[in-house]
DNA sequence: CGATTATGATACCTATAAGGTATGGCATGG
DNA sequence: CCATGCCATACCTTATAGGTATCATAATCG
């Protein structure tokens, strides 16, 4: 059987004529007689009684009539929705966020800009580090993410930096340089601190913090290693150590913790957005675009 | 679009392989490829990847994909429907029972083999006297009845007769009568007596009760109406009047009542089986056959 | 009661589209 | 770098859908 069998067969069964039918479909009688018998004789059902004022259907048609409706309009949706798919307004999309990345304003407010743009769309975020991400993407489970890095060295990964943020430290309210509130630090001078570093090396602010060290003239000395930022921020305040963290961050206020601005040169952390180039998903290119749209009209700070 | 269309690419996205999938569609790769490309030319919309080894699903495929296995087996399972429904294995069946005629053990028998024959038809069953279900027939609502008669005065609606049985009589148990326990009664003793009768006239025992009084001589003295058997029954216990039943009521045994048989000549009852001649349902005529084939083997007393 | 009308079926022809064969293009891998 | 595997294109053949003319049948109406 064909499709067009079935939109013939519930026009003439709504119509209950087939003349009328075929005019409705913008056909002669004849070949509509001929496809609804040809229809009839493949299933070998008679579909419809013929009266002599128009046709009824039998039992059996009845039963395939409302199925056939059905099944009509689920094709239609199942056209719309594939549509939908290709033009990237309807599926599903992972989104990898680095810890520290949700206090930069522009991530917040580009996940909820593409909720709203793409309703259709379902958005998974999922906390990773920026090694973790690079796995899932190699293992396509995760499309999109944003990371604390400029570029994430694995293959086929490309990155756009979307903001750059000064990074500050953070420092036990009772730490020696706590007390000058505003002048801005020399890195330099926490040369002899123990610096609590967020996830293994290779993540995004682990090695910028490695790097603006180094470029301030010494290798830190590194403290505790912290899964995630509330328990850097945890262990800064019990005195374990101090962090550098982005700008953004000090909107986490936490007891016990301070945060100073760097200064000679000011290190800075970045913002990307890290994605497979191979990954053809148009939702995906829907989503690179308006979140690096947003960051254009957004540089931050 | 096309089923065919739908059946192609839905081979194509199992085998991810054009040329593999036209040989398990018993067809040559060109044409195939060609109404890959026509597809999705036709919903605008790119269903697949072409890579060096092979296809690949988009994402607007894969949202196709699973709607499309679910349409084409959708439509296998009305086309199974619609042949059931032409062979009388499924749909509805709406029966009619005359009060008494539950007692009968053919009907309870007939109904209960029917349904181990045809699971899938759901039998609606509803009490009515005759005269309730001629119009029944007329508005269609009714497919085929147990009735108390052996010919129905409605044009277009035929009466096969399963069973006659005796009428007896139910008397109450300090009616006079009553207490010659096993002689047969003359009916023409009763004709002092007030008739309860179930229903108006024009039903089936109604007229048979008038039609064997008549023949025995008399014009019955009609008592209360009553709307059930159960009454009936009830009035009768009362002492309220007599009544005629057929001889399987005896089964519904009430105290107050006795019943005794009747002679000279034994006045009888029918079971009939109704239905409009021009129901062209073929699970109308599985049931008449089941029935009528069931009445042969059980000819009753 | 016969002419007329309404409706579906049939016969035959045409046009459209599907399928087949041959071949090209392109990437992969030894 | 050539062999291989696979999809796309070109061109031809065949099948099938659609169109026109006409018939058959039953209901309607004068």
């Amino acid at each position: 059987m064909d499709l067009r069998h079935l939109r013939y067969f519930v026009m003439v069964a709504e119509e209950g004529h087939i003349t009328r039918a075929a005019e409705r479909l913008d056909m002669q009688q004849p070949p509509l007689s001929r496809q609804i018998s040809r229809m009839e004789r493949e299933l070998k059902v008679q579909l419809f009684r013929r009266l002599p004022r128009g046709v009824s259907l039998t039992s059996a048609g009845q039963a395939l009539f409302s199925e056939a409706k059905a099944i009509l309009s689920r094709l239609d949706h199942a056209v719309e929705t594939a549509q939908r798919a290709a033009r990237g307004e309807q599926g599903t999309l992972c989104v990898g966020v680095a810890p520290t990345a949700p206090f930069n304003p522009l991530v917040p407010l580009a996940i909820r800009s593409f909720r709203e743009t793409f309703p259709l769309v379902s958005l998974i975020l999922q906390e990773g580090l920026s090694n973790e991400i690079v796995g899932q993407f190699e293992r396509e489970q995760m499309d999109v993410a944003f990371v604390r890095a400029r570029q994430i060295h694995a293959e086929g990964v490309s990155v756009a930096l979307l903001q750059e943020e000064p990074l500050v430290v953070a420092l036990p309210s009772r730490h020696t340089l706590a007390k000058t509130r505003t002048k801005p630090l020399q890195l330099r001078s926490l040369s002899n601190d123990s610096f609590i570093m967020i996830g293994p090396p290779g993540t995004g602010l682990y090695d910028e913090t490695i790097a603006a060290c180094r470029a301030a003239g010494f290798v830190p000395r590194l403290g505790q290693p912290a899964p995630r930022i509330t328990s850097t921020l945890g262990l800064v305040a019990a005195g374990l150590g101090i962090a550098l963290v982005p700008s953004t961050l000090q909107s986490a206020r936490m007891t016990g913790v301070v945060y100073r601005r760097l200064q000679n040169p000011t290190p800075k952390a970045f913002l990307g957005l890290a994605w497979r180039r191979s990954n053809p998903s148009p939702i995906l290119r829907n989503f690179l675009s308006l979140v690096r749209g947003m960051a254009e009209r957004h540089p931050g700070p």
